[in-house]
DNA sequence: AGAGGTTACGGGCAGCGTAAGGATC
DNA sequence: GATCCTTACGCTGCCCGTAACCTCT
């Protein structure tokens, strides 16, 4: 009959490449995935998949039915997400996040979700950049708050906030309260970010450009033991501003300006949804991210954490 | 559900402001539709419809619905055309079509539209464009082949053909074999288009602004009576060069050839549908019409009658 | 033998039509 | 009372799940 559901069904099958699994995704019998299948290629009077051990494979009037179906499930979903009342909205959106985020206005974010999507899930999974995004390509996640922008097909990264790399230390540390050298801040061991993150690779790039030797790193996976080991005077730390803000109003750390702060890398996170017909919820998730980020620099007030 | 069908009848609720008439309209009874108006409004939590005696009106979500209905129905049409094997199509599609056409390639459409969808039903009324324009505009035919574009709401206008309006004559009429000047021309009369055609009004404005007084015009609404009527040797017959074909290959008629030819008005056809969601065949029809009309122009073949 | 898809069959429910019941002019 | 919509109710047909069967590795 082509309509929605069916094509729902095709979709999911073309998508997971078979019937079984997207049984499973539907919460429906394999059986009565055949049949719609079945109804569907009647209704055409052609052949949409070929049907194999290795899986289901779309063919030429496959594709282009994909293709209808897709906009056919987006338009929907739009509509629903636009028209339907809003607190009715169920679902469970698995979100991925970065640290900073976390430390920042992730708290934010879930307050306003739940305000509007009450009977929404939300799943939280933190983890470094590098992470996320091989969870949101394979759909480990819906959403992820990460340095973006990812490039992969069907990835659509909308900006949610820039914050800048910078050095801080605890006053302990004896650092002059003046612009300071390279060399100056490198006698210090520098704490920052885990190697495999993106502000580790741009700073270890314009350190080792700058200094004889390569500076003492201490790479740290997790941001609350980065400022930790920070306040207790072990080092330089370096992280995004924002990342620090309480402990540098109550005057526990210092911000120390140095000759290369203008050079610093900036950390540009992303709200990166992948582009399914579905799960409109994540790009729901997505755009609230986009304003909470926004808000909470507006309001510039030093967040809890 | 917000399925297909239920976004189907809202729509021609809302299009035909009643229930009854879209029930109608839908070959269904009307507490079938009331039902279906119910369960949207109770799956949306809201009023769709402020029903009076006078007829349903939108509301405010009713509106916004409407404009997702109308996207999903067209869409979805696009699909079925594009998928749906041709020669499976069913339908009717009343088709207005100006005289000229008749003359010229309407059989020639007719033909590929059997061909190509063998099921479809055509349904031809002739008119002059005037009218067509009303019969459109009102719904009674689905695509009007005419003197376009049309201005109104929501009415698509495809380009199909543009023919020079030409004087000619019987030999018999004595007029010299070169470029005649108005006087000359004006010595018999005009045998031309209705007076409430454009062409007839085109014409007359340039007529009137040449000579002392108004010529003497022969107005008629059939094309072949004008024909006629020039080959009687009454008067100079003015019509589109293409009506003629055969008649000039023949050597019954005679192109004249005026000082005013190059400032003659043109006859600019366009097939024009009205944009709904429901009824894309209108649209196909209309770009067959573009095609055969090209074609036809490319053989500049004498086609009978 | 096991994974993946098809065929066969029965039950539940959605959606339609018929018929009767308001509301508003 | 005429028109338009809603409510009530029974029926049909679709769609899903269960279960058995097919096919290929």
């Amino acid at each position: 009959m082509l309509d929605l559901r069916s094509l729902e069904v095709f979709y999911w099958v073309a998508t997971l490449s078979g019937f079984r699994r997207a049984a499973e995704k539907l919460h429906m019998t394999q059986p009565a995935v055949s049949a719609r299948i079945a109804q569907l290629e009647e209704a055409l009077d052609c052949r949409l998949l070929d049907r194999s051990k290795a899986g289901a494979v779309l063919t030429a009037k496959g594709i282009e039915l994909l293709g209808y179906a897709e906009r056919m499930l987006k338009l929907h979903s739009e509509m629903v997400m636009a028209l339907g009342p809003a607190s009715g909205v169920r679902g469970t959106v698995r979100l991925g996040v970065s640290e900073t985020i976390v430390h920042t206005w992730l708290s934010d974010l879930l307050k306003k979700i739940h305000a509007i999507y009450p009977k929404v899930t939300i799943e939280i999974e933190v983890d470094v950049s590098g992470v996320l995004r091989d969870q949101l390509v394979s759909g480990e996640v819906d959403v992820a708050l990460l340095l973006g922008p990812i490039s992969a097909p069907r990835i659509k990264n909308l900006p949610i906030c820039d914050y800048p790399l910078r050095c801080f230390a605890s006053p302990a540390l004896g650092l002059p309260d003046r612009v300071v050298t390279a060399a100056e801040l490198l006698a210090h061991p520098i704490i920052t970010y885990s190697r495999v993150t993106r502000p580790y690779l741009e700073l270890m790039e314009r350190l080792a450009s700058g200094s004889a030797r390569g500076p003492r790193v201490f790479a740290n996976s997790s941001l609350s033991s980065i400022v930790r080991m920070t306040l207790d005077g072990i080092g330089v730390g370096v992280v995004a501003e924002v990342a620090i803000r309480e402990e540098r109003h109550s005057g526990r750390l210092r911000l120390v300006r140095t000759e290369f702060d203008t050079d610093m890398p900036r950390l540009s996170y992303t709200a990166s949804t992948m582009d399914r017909p579905d799960n409109l919820l994540a790009s729901a998730v997505a755009a609230l991210a986009q304003s909470t980020a926004a808000a909470w620099e507006r309001e510039a007030a030093p967040g809890p954490t």
